[in-house]
DNA sequence: GGGGGAGGTTGATTCAGGTCAAGTTTTGAA
DNA sequence: TTCAAAACTTGACCTGAATCAACCTCCCCC
């Protein structure tokens, strides 16, 4: 593994307080390795053998069941994935598959349980890391269970703009159809959805949004930290 | 808090391993309190004050958004519950209230996080009841996305089934309109889903259940771990 | 600079599930 | 025991969203 890798996964909140020889002991049996698009790096229901940090390119967290799909989440540099499945020793409960070419770490499962167990700041950390994705799950779940499709697009919509440093304007960050997979509606009810959006100042050529009205939004997705962070 | 009391909560797998004097300081602040049903908890969006362990009851946890309600879990004794928000120290995502009369114990968030700092295997202990409840909200959403209703509805029955020594015959656990919000639907259409499952052998009387015929519905339901655990 | 294929859009239609309104049953308290 | 409120059921109806099918359009590759 590269040292410019090992510091970029080093500075994680998730490793960035445990001690080095720890640190070393987890990367040394590591893989780094690139993937093009549409790789499965993970299937739901195997043994949850790595822990996956994400160090460049976007990783689709999916689930299957009985022919039907949907996307769990899209995760970005830099940051882990699947932890819990593999801090318990139990099988992934979610499928992975890169979205554009991307490189991930893999940490083997083994090391990490016991590192975790003789290294009280990275347990620390796992605590607040899993906290963090425990609390990521609740408000997607209160997101489809509580908003409508046209709600749950409008918050979409405001919290790529924050991402975007509240630009107006911004990039859709991956495709629609993944979008409208995670949103829980299907893609035409998405394309739909977005016209509909049309009278309160949203535009769309391709990929390219612009809200020209962000309060109407707002008063459509009544956004906040309990459901959108 | 009364002797007996504390075994019970120390017997948790949650404060089992930790030091005896860690044990002894979370409890000394902490209260042991009676509920009569219906009353709140916890409200979210409030700061995370307290880690709560049911003893007795159960309490449903729910989120409210723009005058909308959602059944989120209900959790039954012994177990915690919101123990993400407070060793985040952050505000509540979800709201507590009790179903019955029940009994709450309840541990203070900074002594919490005073001792999971200082105590390795609480901290370890902590990692896996998180890892878990993580795994849970997985669980849900993956069944609010990927069931529709009569599936549900099914899959719950078999597990309350299963809860129950799979006999045949058993008791709902608790209201209609609480299963009905938990399945992500309304009670009229909870009502005429029973109905509809009279014809894959399952007979309602009140709140008793039979299941004439577990197979059909598991072939409706097709429960794995992967979703209802 | 064509194809060809995936992603996306649009329209027509269907359907699951929500809403509304009117019952009935259950529950719990006086 | 009675009564009132809450839970539940049922039916009629409506609507949001899925499905199906056709078409467009953007890439990417030859």
């Amino acid at each position: 593994m590269r040292s410019a890798d090992l510091e970029e996964i080093r500075s994680l909140p998730l490793f960035r307080d445990m001690a080095p020889a720890h640190f070393a002991e987890l990367t040394r049996g590591a893989y780094h390795q690139s993937f093009p698009p549409q790789v499965d790096l993970i299937v739901e229901g195997r043994p949850a053998d790595f822990l996956h940090v994400i160090t460049d390119g976007a990783v689709e967290l999916f689930a299957r069941w009985n022919g039907r799909e949907t996307t769990m989440a899209v995760v970005r540099p830099v940051s882990t994935f699947i932890l819990a499945a593999c801090i318990n020793d139990a099988p992934y409960l979610m499928s992975a598959r890169t979205l554009v070419p991307s490189r991930v770490a893999l940490i083997p499962g083994t090391d990490l349980r016991s590192v975790f167990a003789r290294d009280p700041a990275f347990a620390q950390a796992i605590v607040r890391e899993l906290a963090g994705s425990y609390r990521g799950v609740v408000r997607h779940a209160k997101n489809i269970k509580l908003r409508n499709s046209k709600e749950r697009l409008a918050a979409f919509l405001i919290a790529e703009c924050e991402r975007n440093g509240r630009s107006r304007t911004f990039a859709l960050p991956y495709e629609k159809r993944i979008i409208a997979s995670y949103l829980g509606m299907t893609p035409e009810n998405l394309s739909r959805a977005l016209k509909q959006l049309r009278e309160d100042g949203v535009t769309i050529d391709g990929a390219t949004v612009d809200l020209a009205d962000f309060d109407r939004l707002c008063a459509i997705a009544l956004p906040g930290r309990l459901m959108d962070r």
